[in-house]
RNA sequence: GCGGGUGUAGCUCAGUCGGUUAGAGCGCCAGAUUGUGGAUCUGGAAGUCGCGGGUUCAAAUCCCGUCACUCGCCCCA
């Protein structure tokens, strides 16, 4: 431990960076609510196979990026690298498949390791909503629209674009993948060292490949849309009116895919120009298939997580709240006689600071950097005569109040 | 995991053809104002020059390693 710093990837929020992600939680959580969503949490940490199965044991997110471990009882678990996994487990485990539909927000910290960037920890946070049960293009909808309105109430909805494109049920994603790597094989050579190895390992992420080469491949490659069968191209259709009817604006990207292998028909990004490489800032998509791959029955389920770090660098903090009273006595007996004063206020739901010490600049400039909007002021002139001077510290204007009015004032100030 | 950049006071940064006690602004502390903040002036504290090693008479400055951040790739929110 050379200078005592945290560990690679991680960071420690002080009171101005919490009070930015609470807002962006509160936001979320609140707008949630509206579409019926309520709020739910499942463990930090998940048996391996809960990520492993479904993620797929050869994804880089398993493979190689997540923080597992044995416990001291013998048991393989794995910190969550993303959210949706867990939530269908407990879907699962709680036996709420019974009672679908499911609507469901959460959030928290996720961990993956992977190399950090600006946007990119180890520790990061996300939130997310699940709507399981509800196989009809609608949900879909609602789930876009509901993360729009989201990134429109805090104010990043002028800077991201939303992509969305369809991967087709299992059936016309297993075809098209066929198609592309029959394509793809003989230009085996041709292709980048990345997209030689996706060719094996998920050959539906060279189409998102950034190597000039390999886009020159794709321009002539078959195209997803000739592989998707009626039901898959009827039900994107539909999302797609749905999102017309209330005018939300999209870009169709077939490049768009996922690298989650759970995924089916409807995958879509909001993605911003103002974050560099890590510019997708809430992504999501149907996952009809993952709970039949964790055991369960097959439920329908569409959802999307959203990074609060990245958000958290877009958005301006809400400001810093303001005092409404600082107390200060001139001496610890009279700061005796204005400590009930500030329990009093406390209980009625003012915001009180006390002066530590006696000095009445120090403890003045104080009040003046905390926001305060009001002093109290007792020295012993003042004590006297059961008084003590109320001051408001915007105007400087002061008077003697006595001790007994001082809460009766302060509260119709406040209000 | 791969390739590039950066790392000097709490913060933002100057300072490299190696050369006496390493600087500025902001912030902080004190005084002018011994019971009155925000402005001004004066003074002050604060730096293992990320860390470790090497080269040299001499290293913030050059070399190697390492840690952290950062940009791109991979992957992904």
């Amino acid at each position: 431990m050379e200078k005592l710093q945290p560990p690679r990837g991680t960071s420690d929020l002080l009171p101005q960076e919490m009070a930015t992600q609470r807002y962006i939680f509160d936001t979320a959580r609140a707008i949630s609510q509206r579409y019926g969503f309520e709020e739910m949490a499942t463990p930090i940490f998940e048996f391996t196979e809960v990520f492993a199965r479904p993620l797929g044991e050869t994804s880089d997110v398993v493979a190689k990026e997540t923080y597992s471990f044995t416990d001291r009882g013998g048991a393989g678990l794995t910190l969550r690298p993303e959210g949706t996994a867990g939530v269908v487990r407990a879907l699962i485990s709680g036996g709420l498949t019974q009672n679908l539909p499911q609507k469901f927000f959460y959030g928290g910290a996720m961990f993956r390791y992977e190399r950090p960037q600006k946007g990119r920890m180890r520790q990061f946070h996300q939130i997310g909503v699940e709507l399981l049960g509800v196989s009809g293009a609608v949900g879909d909808a609602e789930m876009i629209t509901l993360g729009a309105l989201i990134l429109a109430e805090l104010g990043v909805a002028e800077q991201c674009t939303l992509h969305i494109n369809t991967l087709g049920d299992g059936e016309s994603r297993l075809a098209y993948r066929q198609a592309l790597v029959d394509y793809l094989k003989p230009l085996r050579k041709k292709l980048s060292a990345d997209s030689q190895r996706r060719l094996e390992a998920n050959p539906l992420r060279i189409l998102d490949s950034k190597d000039a080469g390999d886009r020159a491949l794709l321009a002539e490659a078959p195209r997803l849309e000739t592989y998707l069968n009626a039901e898959s191209k009827a039900h994107f259709d539909s999302v797609l009116k749905f999102l017309d009817a209330e005018g939300v604006k999209y870009q169709i990207n077939p490049h768009l895919v996922r690298g989650l292998d759970y995924y089916t028909h409807t995958s879509f990004e909001f993605i911003t120009e103002a974050l560099g490489a890590q510019g997708t800032l809430l992504a999501g998509g149907r996952y009809d298939g993952l709970a039949g791959m964790l055991g369960g029955a097959d439920v329908a389920g569409v959802g999307w997580a959203a990074g609060v770090e990245r958000l958290a660098m877009l958005i301006k903090a809400p400001s810093a709240p303001t005092v409404d009273v600082m107390l200060i006595g001139l001496s610890d007996e009279l700061l005796v006689r204005l400590f009930p004063l500030g329990a009093e206020l406390r209980r009625v739901g003012l915001r009180v600071e006390l002066g530590y010490t006696h000095n009445l600049g120090k403890q003045l400039k104080r009040a003046d950097r905390i926001n305060a909007t009001h002093a109290v002021i007792l020295g012993d002139d003042e004590a006297r005569r059961d008084g003590a001077i109320l001051r408001d510290m915007e105007s400087g204007a002061q008077e003697e109040v006595a001790l007994k009015d001082l809460a009766t004032k302060l509260r119709a100030k406040k209000s």
